[in-house]
DNA sequence: CTAACGTTTGTCCAATCGGTCAAAATTTGC
DNA sequence: GCAAATTTTGACCGATTGGACAAACGTTAG
């Protein structure tokens, strides 16, 4: 599982060319950019050519069909998507390890907003081209941290709750910020609203999470 | 303000038959299904006709465009949806009061995920079309709120936090188990993800919402 | 230099899109 | 029952879409 980080789920990584790498980069960025804004079915291939200062024709050079070059974004978000959840670790304080993961994820949301937006826009439509993923590997994922953050509450480390439903917790807690963003800027206001935001949403969900696992509170 | 609930922006209500407001009901009803399951850009008139049972014709004779589906639709949604906001009130005890906001907001999750997706999905593009609404009526109702809970604060009702962020976050727990239903319902599985899912979730933000802003916890 | 290979472009196509229009069918007011 | 108004339909249109394709262009190894 740790070594095939970089294969493609079912064909050989085939051989290519020094141009083949720099411009597959560069559609793949152009088409983050793309999708996560309009959607899959929104986004044109025009759209991502001209984004990646390319033509149409050259671009299907690259990406023979419109879903591979989505395909291609979706299969490497996840995988640093998941990151922080797969760093949380049974030794250290629970507490820590906690306040850790959400002050990556929100990092994450500040850092990465498109590729939230991207997979926000994903799950909206029903996940048609990831739920094999949902349902094994992600499930498999979260069904183990549950079990470290279940371990903690047996031991009185944290206080009890339902380990699956505090993670989607964190995860829509951070998320907004990057997928509702427009949103947060606009009640914010100007000044609330500037760069100072993740700050402040960094200290608000910390008192949040922790005070209320605080073991008997 | 009030008595003027089903009145259109701009223009005078038109006088309509009974067929008209029967059809025009037939085919919001449809576009809430494909809207907000493919996005503005990614439905089509047709699916919405087929979906209303109607002809793509027969449709545009009752919305000339398909961008005033989309308006009428987001118009109502934005009433309904902010109900439960506008409900909160200064008399009664706070934590009463913002365990039934909390309550409120996740039952319309649960109830209405079709208007949450719909919602979700203009917010994600960028709200092209509602953003006058966010920084206007939004932000003045959310301010608003924000005060009465600062006020709570101040006479040590409930922790002293962020009223915005916590806003933000009540929003983001409760409308992720209706925008992220399906990813939801693959991490918890057949058995967990069943119609108790809800409420699992509505025990959990209590105990984290709670607990977690209790006077001196 | 040149042949082989990799890259880029212009042109084209069928399908689908949002929307129009006139004519046919239906409902309504009297 | 009948004329006027409303509703429905089929045929059609121009624009855009994803994608194919062959020819032109560039690069590179021998």
């Amino acid at each position: 599982m740790r070594g095939s980080a970089t294969v493609t789920t079912s064909t050989q990584a085939p051989r290519r060319t020094r141009i083949q790498v720099e411009k597959r980069e560069l559609i793949l960025e152009a088409a983050l950019e793309v999708f996560s804004t309009n959607g899959f079915r929104g986004s044109t291939i025009d759209q991502i050519a001209e984004a990646a200062g390319m033509s149409k024709p050259n671009l299907l050079y690259y990406f023979r069909r419109k879903e591979d070059i989505h395909e291609t974004l979706m299969e490497r978000l996840l995988e640093t998507w998941l990151a922080p959840l797969r760093e949380l670790d049974d030794i250290g304080d629970p507490m820590t390890e906690l306040r850790s993961y959400i002050r990556r994820k929100l990092e994450m949301a500040r850092d990465f907003p498109r590729e939230s937006r991207l997979f926000a826009n994903e799950i909206l439509q029903g996940a048609p081209r990831i739920m094999p993923l949902l349902a094994g590997e992600l499930k498999t994922l979260v069904d183990e941290k549950a079990a470290v953050i279940k371990g903690w509450m047996r031991a009185g480390k944290i206080a009890r709750t339902d380990p699956w439903h505090l993670i989607f917790a964190i995860w829509a807690t951070t998320q907004h910020y990057a997928d509702f963003d427009v949103q947060v800027r606009a009640v914010l206001g100007p000044n609330r609203g500037g760069d100072g935001r993740f700050e402040d949403a960094a200290r608000f969900l910390e008192q949040l999470f922790l005070d209320g696992l605080k073991p008997n509170g």
